[in-house]
DNA sequence: TGTATATATCTTGACGTCAAGATATATGTA
DNA sequence: TACATATATCTTGACGTCAAGATATATACA
């Protein structure tokens, strides 16, 4: 009997005819991404990071030499508006982390790229983040973190495909 | 391939040393919330609720009647800090769902309690919310919902027990 | 009793985010 | 060429949240 099931267990008296099985399962997905948010934040914080900033860090990074990609680029793979991409970004350049170098071809265009500093601080970054991700997945056997993956990315294309 | 799996694919080539499998899980776990958040943000929005305020006045409704708590109490099944919790309060007693009732016996504390008003809205509401949760878990089977929730709430046990 | 400490709630200032729109540049088409 | 529309990025103002601390009241104990 967990907090859910606790909560539950309120519902079933005050609002018998309610299906809360559905809430339950929702409910525990957020509260264990909270958690997991939480973990990782530490991680971040030891560099001097936020989740903000080690993104678009990390983006820079995996999309591989010369590690620049443009606002909208970034934009793309995460789900932020362009007004808080354009705050992150002046936050990394006021950090010393990215630059901004102008598009010959396309003077609305620009695009970010790493520094070195950011480059060797957000490579670092990632080797102890992935070893945050793995420490909190290890609660789970290598068969439930499967399991669990695949659930999810089940839930994911048929939520997407249900659009 | 999903979008999960492209970004891993980069990842493999940037940075092979990585295991990402820990990464694939915890990122399609915070998509799918974000999925699941916004499509309860629809539900809300349409009884002029926030997820915030509709949290609070859900919590006053499954405690049973006289559907009031104080801070304190809400504070305890929400993560979030006592300057929110008075802004939430502020922001219903405002919209005239709730209103703040000084305790006789302790001249620091409220009781905070739904209005009448405050209570048609919120048993209409949460009938809606429940139908919403229904249909975004509907995707999956009856069974892959049951596996699904056993093993996000091994996992949260597992995760708490490892603090 | 008097004083320290605990408790309950609210206040303040900062931050990240969003929605909407502003600005500058590029492109398509008559 | 000229004009409408599209694109890329940034600006603005508002909002919700947090961390830290302020205020008032209650409790414990010397």
């Amino acid at each position: 009997m967990d907090d859910i099931d606790r909560i539950k267990a309120q519902w079933a008296v005050q609002r018998p005819d309610l299906n809360t099985d559905p809430m339950a399962l929702i409910g525990r997905l957020g509260r264990l991404r909270a958690h997991v948010a939480d973990e990782m934040g530490k991680t971040f914080a030891k560099h001097g990071l936020t989740s903000a900033s080690f993104d678009v860090l990390a983006t820079l990074l995996r999309a591989g030499p010369p590690h620049a990609l443009t606002p909208n680029q970034l934009l793309d793979t995460m789900m932020i508006t362009s007004g808080t991409m354009t705050n992150r970004i002046d936050q990394l350049v006021r950090a010393g982390l990215v630059r901004r170098v102008p598009n010959p071809d396309d003077k609305r265009s620009v695009s970010v790229a790493l520094t070195d500093v950011g480059r060797a601080l957000i490579d670092r970054a990632v080797t102890e983040h992935v070893a945050t991700q793995e420490r909190i997945v290890s609660v789970l056997s290598p068969d439930e973190q499967t399991q669990l993956n695949a659930l999810l990315k089940a839930f994911l294309a048929k939520a997407q495909a249900a659009r």
